[in-house]
RNA sequence: GUGGGCGUAGCUCAGUUGGUUAGAGCGCCAGGUUGUGGUCCUGGAGGCCGGGGGUUCGAGACCCCUCGUCCACCCCA
């Protein structure tokens, strides 16, 4: 056994997984790109406080936080996810409205790990600020339907809710936490302590006992403002013009207690167990202000790597792109043919590998082989003597020997006709 | 954070009621083929049986602790 693993919730990402996460992310670049919005790389720690904005009943920030001291005395946090730090670098900069940027890459949360659950975690996502209107709404979620539909990914739900206004949020809260408490018996124990915290996060239990009382409650959508169901109503009928099928589910809150208005969430139809949730996403109206700046609306949405990429493997789609180079050379003289003509190779734009160590033809062909190459190009004594290169296209059985000079151009047509 | 399953070669896994030098397949290396891979044959390397403690004449198997992993809850991506 290694002396050094991991650690718990991390893992390497290899190839041929590792190509694949690239793929993903050039997919998701070509795809949000394509609708305005600008890459952002915001850092990956910031002080402690910017993420405290997103909740004191958002567990994300009370319990999974991997915060610390720095060696000047700072108390930071890895970011436990990009949205807060979208707003924070909205607010630093005042970049001019509707800004719309997409980011890529790790979230950190101190949770217990599992298959779909990781503790360094990779996200991509978009944010837009500074604009109400439910048609860039429907555009976010348009815009994450189309990426998963982009992978290829058919089996994928969406299930849309509002959550009203920061009023109507807080006087649904009471509302159903008055509900909840007459009712307080049939509650399992776990869903009376998270009563105490959150009311509305009760919704989300998924024990039968509390199920029956959760079907009883009020729903949100009777206790919101007027211009909130207005919202929301203009967001439905845009994705019904759009095409997009939804579900409307009143149950839905979500864990992040920056919502307002909409939220939606993704799920896959083809995975089971706990991690059906492949990304998710709606309005915060108030972070920006939370977090020092002038009132500014936002919405975006943000999707987890590893379980869209999950649920692709469950549709059996978006497999891994092939990396192989398109030359493997093979030198038994010296090895420094095949430096040298490795280096030509590339440098003209053909990938290009070889073996080292000067090993027998029989291992160098069984490398030319795992390379995934097209073809082999040998070079023996014989070769060298007579300025020749044999060229033996993989899987033909068959080989034929050019002209050293001639290389370039025999390289290529092999290629071509392959 | 709570509860449960599982940790044996690089990978996937066998390993009888505790009994001598711990196995297979795949992968890797070499040879069969002194210039040729993908098939086949032969051989080889590679394990403190996750770690620590205990029971026993004897532990990969049993007990305790610990770490890791998987599953459910929780939470969420």
């Amino acid at each position: 056994m290694p002396e050094f693993k991991t650690s718990p919730g991390t893992r390497d990402i290899l190839a041929p997984h590792s190509a694949r996460w690239r793929a993903f992310q050039e997919v998701f670049a070509r795809t949000v790109e394509a609708a305005g919005y600008s890459y952002i790389i915001p850092p990956m720690f910031e002080d402690l406080d910017v993420f405290l904005r997103l909740g004191e009943a958002t567990e994300v920030v009370t319990k999974e936080m991997y915060d610390f001291h720095d060696k000047g005395g700072r108390h930071v946090a890895l970011r436990p996810e990009q949205t807060a730090s979208v707003c924070r670098a909205f607010v630093e900069h005042r970049p001019t409205t509707p800004w719309k940027v997409w980011y890529s890459g790790p979230n950190f949360r101190y949770e217990k790990p599992q298959q779909g659950r990781y503790r360094q975690f990779d996200q991509v996502g978009v944010e837009a600020l500074g604009a109400d209107d439910p048609l860039l709404d429907a555009e976010v979620i348009a815009l994450a339907a189309k990426f998963y539909a982009d992978l290829g990914l058919r089996k994928v739900h969406l299930s849309i809710n509002t959550l009203g206004d920061e009023g109507d949020r807080e006087k649904y809260s009471q509302q159903l936490s008055r509900y909840l408490t007459t009712n307080e018996k049939s509650l399992t124990s776990e869903s009376r302590a998270t009563l105490e915290r959150n009311p509305l996060r009760v919704l989300d239990s998924k024990r039968e006992p509390d199920q029956k009382v959760i079907a009883g409650a009020p729903a949100i959508r009777d206790s919101i403002s007027a211009t909130a169901n207005e919202h929301f109503e203009a967001v439905l009928q845009s994705l019904d013009a759009l095409n997009i099928k939804y579900e409307i589910n009143n149950r839905l809150v979500r864990g992040l207690d920056y919502y307002r208005r909409t939220t939606f969430e993704f799920t896959s139809t083809a995975l089971e167990a706990a991690h059906t949730a492949i990304g998710g996403g709606g309005r915060y109206d108030g972070l920006v202000e939370a977090l020092g700046g002038p009132a500014t609306p936002g919405i975006g949405f943000a999707l987890g790597l590893d379980r869209t990429l999950l649920a692709c493997d469950a549709e059996q789609v978006f497999d891994a792109p092939q990396t192989a180079v398109d030359v493997f050379v093979v030198d038994t003289v010296n090895g420094r043919h095949a430096q040298e003509l490795c280096h030509l190779l590339r440098s003209n734009g053909v990938r290009a590998d070889r073996a080292y160590d000067l090993r027998s033809m029989k291992a160098q062909m069984k490398s030319a082989d795992r390379s995934g190459a097209q073809i082999a190009l040998i070079i023996g004594s014989e070769e060298v003597e007579k300025a020749t290169i044999m060229l033996r296209p993989m899987g033909s059985g068959e080989q034929y020997s050019i002209a050293r000079k001639d290389l370039l151009g025999e390289v290529r047509k092999a290629l071509d006709t392959k």
